[in-house]
DNA sequence: TTGAAAGCGTTACCAA
DNA sequence: TTGGTAACGCTTTCAA
């Protein structure tokens, strides 16, 4: 279109026979304007095609209106980033950013320079950080903390850290997945996920309670402790069966995408699911109902997970206190832990 | 740590007893400045934990190093944030983003504003933009690309719509998928898609030429034009199933996802896959050899599809000419198209 | 090899 | 209700 130099607000000024002081403030609708003047600058900005210097504005105001998104994951090894898990929590905090004015500045650990504090906030590149998973080691996360900039994690609220959480109630989710596969007939439970890794250790001490309150004996050789990906879920699963036999009848999973690479290794041995082995995973992603069987889980609403830790947020950006926030979790039960009819069992 | 007010490059200037110009060319490795003043001024930043005011240094340099990557597509009805193939995208995309030195502000066309040119170009927000997707109506693309702003999309490059796209030859992944059911003994295959998607047209028009090849009659009761969901998927076969039976005996699905539902709805009803059904798919999402049977499909290689976009965005970003790029596909067989040994046929 | 100083385009204070 | 003007913190030209 207009090939012609950029029009700056002091163009536009002059243009409009005003100050830039009042087309600055045309511009932010600050009431002091006489709703006349508002009206014939912000046509003139419409016709001209003018937008606001956001790099000036934010030097200015010393505010940027972004925040830094940190999918804090190790590649490879960890829950990887092809866990959709990911996307849907990212895709909602994207639009939880968007309704509170925020642009969404999307960054990785693998990629996120050495001081994410001193990078971002520091830098001026964001207004504060939200960070997506603890993983093992919330090291990092600590280090930001102790800078004291407007920061908010998923993770596990149980584990106060010095910072704000809004994570699941994991420690239940795990006790209501143990629970629901005891209770659809399951004697020996697997547990399949990382105990080391924060939020899957909350689900992982869910299920050893399960386990306790139905006093039965806990069985340390059902804990396959794998990196949460599907393929090692598939691997450790396969690797149990060969080497120990179908020693169990229920596998809580840490994840769904864990559960799937669980169900490729018993749908491979003709191993009945849920008759012989039932099975539940964790999040309810949209492929869980996708599977056949399709697949129990214990569902986290990340859409509202995302307004708190937005709101946890802005209270921060705003000074006032901030404080970790529990969601609850939902047992979705699907035929993957149905229970046979009587006559079968 | 530090509470005291925030460095700048003038106080550290002070601190080390040089000019602020010197500081400037010391932290931005300008060759100008002698070794040894470039490490002492390099080590007093770091001590002081000092880093550049981003958005000072935009405003100066009038470049943000960041680029914008929109998300094109229509939530709820068409393909969904929920496709494990846009997060595969973005993911790459940020990793080779990084590599250049750039950041990524995540968008999506929901919410992205009107005028994506004036706001993240004009607005100083990004240097450059990367669309992801054509969607059915690429109005605003061709909207952006009128401005002249650096622009790259992903989509279908036999396309040439006046921008430049990067994207897999989606025609001959149609018909690859298609040459290789009918090699698999199917005699009507059904289509499943949005022949009216860009990217999806393509391969449907893959479709319909590998069956005018194979001198099969085409049947349009076979395509099934659906919103590129696995839900819309697994309505659309249920119900073609119900009016008018088992029609057919091959599945060319647009996407993995819409694959996955389609095969839901086949298990639903006992039919087996591949012998009764066979079924392809397309992206190579992480998922396809977890189904089972393993879903064989066309892989798109998004990790070298992300570099020639962002290679494609610099040539753009320094004034040099850019071209449309068209990615090879492969063949991926699995379990899901495999032929049944002979004495079955 | 370094320094002085002019701006980049806003916003917000103080006056009018 | 509006205008004048001094910053915001950096980079870069020109001079030394």
């Amino acid at each position: 279109m207009n090939i012609s130099k950029k029009l700056t607000l002091a163009d536009l000024a002059k243009l409009a026979n005003v100050s830039t002081a009042t087309v600055s403030r045309a511009l932010n609708n600050n009431p002091l304007i006489k709703q006349q003047t508002r009206e014939r600058i912000n046509a003139l900005a419409k016709e001209h095609n003018f937008s606001l210097n956001a790099a000036a504005s934010r030097l200015r105001t010393q505010k940027t209106n972004v925040v830094a998104v940190i999918l804090n994951i190790i590649d490879e090894t960890e829950q990887s980033i092809t866990d959709p898990f990911l996307l849907k929590v990212v895709g909602d905090l994207n639009k939880a950013l968007n309704q509170a004015g925020f642009e969404l500045l999307l960054s990785n650990s693998a990629m996120a320079r050495d001081d994410w504090a001193r990078y971002f906030i520091d830098g001026r590149r964001a207004d504060g950080i939200i960070v997506v998973g603890q993983a093992k080691n919330d090291a990092k996360v600590r280090q930001t903390a102790a800078r004291h900039v407007p920061l908010v994690v998923w993770g596990d609220p149980h584990s106060s850290a010095g910072y704000v959480i809004v994570g699941s109630n994991n420690q239940l989710g795990g006790f209501t997945a143990t629970h629901h596969l005891l209770n659809s007939g399951c004697q020996k439970v697997l547990f399949l996920g990382d105990p080391e890794h924060a939020e899957m250790s909350e689900r992982y001490r869910g299920y050893r309670q399960a386990i306790a309150e139905a006093k039965l004996e806990y069985d340390e050789t059902l804990t396959l402790s794998i990196d949460i990906t599907s393929t090692a879920a598939y691997e450790a699963i396969s690797a149990h069966i060969i080497s120990r036999g179908l020693t169990f009848d229920g596998i809580f999973a840490c994840s769904d995408m864990v559960a799937l690479g669980a169900m490729k290794a018993l749908k491979e041995r003709y191993i009945n699911i849920p008759n012989e082995v039932a099975i539940i995973g964790f999040d309810d992603i949209a492929l869980a109902e996708l599977m056949h069987p399709a697949l129990s889980t214990i569902k986290q609403d990340t859409a509202a997970a995302a307004e708190h830790i937005v709101a946890q947020l802005l209270a921060q950006l705003n000074g006032d206190a901030a404080e970790s926030v529990m969601m609850d979790v939902k047992l979705i039960p699907r035929m993957s832990t149905r229970q046979p009819p009587t006559e079968y069992r």
